[in-house]
DNA sequence: GCAAAAGTGTTACCGGTACACCCATGT
DNA sequence: ACATGGGTGTACCGGTAACACTTTTGC
């Protein structure tokens, strides 16, 4: 491998900053950090990582990932770059910003309290150092764009789920209140989710029927049907 | 500024390309010129540099489309960054695709010509180095996505177009014909272009009549509506 | 019985699709 | 007159939104 054709060409500092989303308590959530470095050190910030020689975005992001939330197979993908040279003070890094779903309650919380990772609702963002507020903005996009285009939740909700769940995920998700009636018909209507024979009796004196998506579900199978 | 809080981290070589769509003689084309260094030196591929220290990834694409079409103001929007660590065989060089839109008549060809450039149908590509196919296949989908969501067409076509000349760039994105007349009742519905008061007698006899986008078109204004 | 959440049914409306049909004009 | 592309009209169909209604069960 020779080493030498692009030599005087720059080289440049690539980072990745992850926006992480969970689903909890009917608010959809961002995962934050106090920043452990100078400039603005222990302000709120994305978690990210510098990318190492012989990985790529993506490898750099999941181990973040695994280093903070203590998961590996997440769901992962590119938001946008943000390249504007003097988007740090101090020195110039170019940073790919990365969306992750997770499910609440399989990530390893004591790891997140660790590094003391908070999360908080998209609705109610601290301040936010350099551009990661425009991240998060573009990411929730993109999360809206996927939820527009497939029926999502396995990555955001438990196995076991019900309509109502899924419905209020999609609330959180547009900031908007879809009607359950019309919910529930349009998500039949796709012919996903296969109905287990249990029922949650947790918050419904009736009881609802559990959820769940097929063992080997592929979203692009149903691509382009689902339009909310 | 302090020049120190980053050392130890590895710095990579980022490089741009350029996937630049034109619309001529009724088809979707992509420019591509004969890659001039070596590995693959003279395989087709897309026109592309590297980013210098003070630019950022779209400054960088501005820079090369002025140096292969000699336009400035020319849309531009990322698609994706490539950056698996042996996707060039020699070095690594993570890659920052972007996707421009120029009119056909309004670039300088002999400028492309120059450079060995060449117009190629969307529906005909030739083998491309590295990954750079995959790069355009990605291109088209947001272009797709684009022209689902506004109503396309100012960057592609002549600032006059007759809404048969619309429809067939809309057919040429899509690899789809659209019925003329569902077409301009859509066009018409979404209240953008203005008709003015001369006609094209070139394709036709009758004569068909120029529209225009409005001087200060904002496709925002318009966007959720057009749905293709 | 009643409140509360689950789940079903009804109806009106809007937008897309398919396709038939007129219009203007150069040859 | 007729072929050609420009342009209009209509009838149908499916999905969506709004909302009334029934079901089940714990208290």
């Amino acid at each position: 491998m020779a080493k030498t054709i692009y030599t005087g060409y720059p080289k440049i500092h690539v980072a990745v900053d992850c926006v992480v989303f969970t689903y909890d308590n009917g608010q959809l959530k961002v995962l934050l950090y106090p920043r452990n470095l100078e400039p603005y050190k222990g302000d709120w910030s994305l978690m990210g990582g510098f990318v190492a020689n012989q990985e790529s975005l993506e490898d750099a992001a999941r181990r973040v990932l695994l280093q903070t939330v203590g998961l590996h197979d997440i769901f992962l993908e590119q938001v946008a770059a943000f390249s504007q040279p003097d988007r740090e003070p101090t020195e110039r890094v170019i940073s790919m910003a990365f969306y992750a779903l997770i499910c609440n309650d399989s990530h390893n919380s004591e790891l997140v309290e660790a590094h003391k990772g908070e999360w908080f609702p998209i609705t109610d963002l601290p301040p936010l150092v350099f551009d990661h507020k425009n991240m998060i903005d573009i990411a929730l996009q993109r999360l809206q764009y996927k939820a527009s285009h497939e029926l999502l939740g396995r990555e955001l909700l438990p196995s076991k789920f019900t309509l109502t769940q899924l419905n209020n995920l999609y609330n959180a998700i547009f900031q908007h209140t879809f009607d359950p009636g019309n919910f529930r018909k349009k998500v039949a209507s796709l012919n996903v989710l296969l109905q287990t024979a249990d029922k949650d009796t947790a918050s419904s004196k009736k009881g609802a029927y559990f959820y769940v998506f097929p063992h080997n579900y592929e979203p692009k199978d149903y691509c382009q049907i689902v339009k909310f």
